[in-house]
RNA sequence: UCCCCGAUAGCUCAAUGGUAGAGCGUCCGGCUGUUAACCGGCAGGUUGUAGGUUCGAGUCCUACUCGGGGAGCCA
């Protein structure tokens, strides 16, 4: 009498409506009512209602079903039909069932969740819809960054993590102990790629890049992923249509790929798929005239203003939230209006913490001088103010590294630029063209008070058959929070690692 | 490094300086179409740590620890 029994994905199911399968996976939420119990399977691919009722063939396990505790792994048979009524539109009528492993009291439940307790559990948060979601998305944009790349002719170079102490910034890197010698995480693999891309012409490398930053905020991480082309006989404006072509290039299969996902998470798809060629390019010193403008004075008045009027509807709101607890006569209902006054307080606090910030920023964008680098607030400000994304383009000398490009038309400038994601999102990009010129790079090293000696090889690039050449680094995390829109960067990395923060 | 907020049951949160509670989850019972199901019941606590004020502290004060948000800095 045995059979072989055809294991599906519930990603698949609609391909086997009328016929029996097995599923292998876990068990997401469990419902009963008396003789009929609800199961909701989770295996990887989907979510499946399997629905178990009381008669002769589910007697055996009708009872270890209906108790079942939550994330316990099973298998589970049964003939798929199409049905309303299930979530994804299909469901399994169980005939059989085999339990893996029943789990104990399972710590996440169904409820609502506070986020030190998610961060907490971060290795069981991921089997949930959203951190799902998330992760899924990730990897097709981690796939379409490296598809775009070897699809147009650029070679894969991987740099090194371990790398020794060049005198920049050494507050910012993270020291460690190499057999008796300190050296540094890397924080970028620029100067290496750029060695590789005199041999191979475009070349990128990716991997983690570590900053020690003591950065508390929703847009750090001390360990992050990052992408970086090196393009050899390009100059910035190439550099920058690259950069174009690359962004759309993936934002289009992340919305072909993972439509479902962006609308799981609430994503404004629109918003998305607006996003075409050309963005918008703003020179750094129109960008401080824009900051300085009606414009942006009007921005965040406005801004003040729909918020103070958000505020005060919410307050409303929590008003009658408060009145309904009271008259409520059902317990849910006073549950359910209980659940979003602990919302509305939420939001209450984060928009009270914004206005407090927006004379601030109305400040710094006023005051604003030539010459500085432009901050967090004066990045949202320039990104809300255009609805594509922004190339923010030739900045002050000063303010970057060494190694970017002088500009020939005003030596005040380096030929580098910035992506700003729309929407407030940030920068998502910074890149730049590279001093091609021997004795100009020589002076900047010195100009910054840096030791040669670590940089000779780094000097031989420009004395043997030096090129104009550039490149640019995507941050993952930053682009995925952009494509997810998601509000802390926490989100978009399967193991943060944030200031304080290690476990798990 | 600085500023603001927080820490109470497994989870999410209540509690004028005066007897620590609710919902969810667990456990027990009920219910054949549920969608964070619902209904009834039981159990569940050294209120982050250490001091202090007070007749009396979850509540007030001080320090510390941890967490959240923001600033600076950065990508």
């Amino acid at each position: 009498m045995a059979r072989m029994k055809t294991i599906a994905n519930i990603k698949d199911l609609r391909n086997y409506v009328g016929k029996e399968v097995t599923l292998q996976g876990w068990a997401y939420n469990v419902r009963s009512s008396g003789k009929i119990v609800f199961l909701l399977v989770r295996d990887g691919t989907g979510l499946c209602q399997c629905v178990v009722e009381k008669n002769e063939r589910t007697e055996s396990f009708f009872e270890t079903v209906k108790k079942l505790p939550l994330e316990s792994s099973l298998e589970i048979t049964g003939v798929v039909r199409a049905d309303e009524r299930a979530e994804g539109g299909h469901e399994l009528q169980v005939t059989g069932f085999k339990l893996v492993q029943a789990s104990p009291e399972y710590p996440i439940t169904p409820k609502a969740h506070g986020i030190e307790f998610l961060m907490k559990h971060r290795h069981l948060w991921f089997r949930s819809r959203r951190q799902h979601a998330i992760l899924r998305i990730r990897h097709t944009l981690v796939d379409a960054i490296r598809r775009f790349f070897n699809d147009n002719g650029y070679i894969n170079i991987d740099t090194p993590i371990f790398t020794p102490a060049a005198g920049e910034g050494v507050s910012t890197l993270f020291q460690v102990d190499y057999f008796g010698e300190p050296v540094y995480l890397a924080q970028t693999g620029q100067l290496y790629v750029e060695a590789a891309c005199m041999a191979h012409g475009k070349v990128y490398c990716f991997g983690p890049t570590f900053r020690a930053e003591k950065s508390k905020t929703r847009r750090h991480l001390t360990e992050f992923w990052m992408v970086e082309p090196e393009i050899a006989f390009a100059e910035l404006d190439e550099v920058i249509a690259v950069a174009e072509d690359f962004i759309l290039s993936i934002k289009d299969r992340v919305l072909r790929d993972n439509r479902a996902e962006l609308e799981f998470l609430g994503r404004d798809l629109k918003a998305l798929e607006n996003i075409q060629r050309p963005f918008v390019r703003l020179s750094y010193s129109d960008a401080v005239d824009l900051l300085h403008g009606d414009k942006a004075r009007q921005l965040l008045e406005k801004d003040l203003n729909d918020k103070n009027v958000r505020l005060s509807q919410l307050e409303k709101e929590l008003g009658t939230l408060v009145e309904l607890q009271k008259s409520a006569a059902k317990q849910w209902e006073k549950d359910k209006a209980a659940q979003r006054e602990i919302e509305i307080r939420e939001d209450l606090e984060e928009l009270r913490e914004q206005l407090k910030n927006i004379p601030h920023h109305l400040e710094l964008a006023r005051n604003f001088e030539w010459g500085g680098d432009l901050g967090g607030s004066d990045e949202t400000i320039i990104s809300r103010l255009h609805d594509q994304p922004v190339f923010c383009t030739h900045y002050p000398r000063a303010v970057k590294a060494f190694y970017m490009k002088v500009n020939k038309d005003d030596p005040r400038l380096v030929n580098n630029f910035d992506l700003l994601a729309p929407e407030g999102f940030g920068e998502i990009i910074g890149g730049s063209q590279r001093e091609d010129d021997y004795d100009m790079l020589l002076t900047k090293i010195k100009e910054e008070n840096l030791p040669v000696e670590p940089y000779e090889w780094y000097l031989d690039l420009r004395r043997y058959g030096s090129v104009p050449h550039g490149g640019f680094g995507l941050g993952v995390e930053r682009t995925l929070c952009w494509l997810c829109g998601l509000k802390h960067i926490r989100e978009a990395i399967p193991y943060a690692r944030m200031m304080g923060k290690i476990y798990p």
